[in-house]
DNA sequence: GACCAGGCACATC
DNA sequence: GATGTGCATGGT
């Protein structure tokens, strides 16, 4: 995703390691919980990883939906599906091509590493699975993360670029760090809970799309103190 | 019609 | 290591 320009340019200072504790409680008091990932099974939050790489969300249901119409959304299915076949189930999704041949490789994966079991997949200690995810084409650290915390329930924390946004931003971070070293951060300074992990992530996602897009909203956005 | 959206791989400098 | 480009649909 492109970058917006920051408001104004701030040196990244110190973070506390409360602050990151009292930054998800200012926006889950302001948002409500978010009841991250919309998605009713496992194997659907990771199709729906590939899926929304660089797109919107509602464009990715459409695709989810005519997985799930045509009966295909199991590893199974998508294992002996033709890859036009399947570009052309996930065609609203964009970049059909592409995220066809990712999903393929995926389930490929899942088979030759794990006989197609998610069960066998999730047991794997975390950070061995993450290093077997990131060596795939098309997952990269985001992907990997999403699917170790939203589907694997294993504590790794997301970074995407609204995290790097914001808190860029209002300078708590320098946005020119590496993801790892954006997540490490995340992970050090939090208690390493799943339902933490999972719903600040997604409460960073909300501030994003509703608030810290254009100046004004600054007035109204739960997190005008760290400015 | 431009701009954006819950990235990633690859080329080039 | 940083920067640029292709991939593509659908909503605003």
């Amino acid at each position: 995703m492109k970058s917006l320009k920051p408001f104004r340019s701030l040196a990244s200072r110190h973070l506390r390691p409360e602050e990151l504790g009292t930054i998800y409680r200012l926006l889950r008091n302001a948002f409500g919980h978010q009841h991250w990932w919309p998605g009713e099974s496992p194997f659907e939050v990771m199709i729906g990883a590939i899926l929304t790489q660089n797109t919107a969300w509602a464009n990715v249901e459409k695709a989810i939906r005519n997985l799930k119409d045509a009966h295909q959304l199991t590893p199974q299915a998508l294992r002996v599906m033709t890859k036009p076949k399947l570009a052309r189930l996930i065609r609203p999704a964009g970049y059909f091509n592409i995220k066809a041949d990712r999903i393929k490789h995926f389930i490929s994966f899942l088979f030759s590493e794990y006989r197609g079991s998610l069960k066998r997949m999730f047991s794997e200690k975390g950070e061995s699975l993450r290093q077997k995810l990131l060596a795939l084409k098309g997952i990269g650290p985001e992907t990997a993360d999403s699917i170790l915390l939203y589907a694997a329930q294993k504590p790794f924390f997301v970074i995407d670029a609204y995290t790097r946004r914001i808190f860029g931003r209002h300078g708590l971070y320098d946005p020119s760090k590496t993801y790892e070293d954006w997540r490490i951060l995340f992970e050090k300074f939090l208690p390493r809970t799943v339902g933490l992990f999972n719903d600040f992530h997604a409460q960073i996602v909300y501030l994003g799309k509703n608030f810290c897009k254009t100046k004004p909203q600054c007035a109204s956005c739960p997190l005008q103190r760290f400015l």
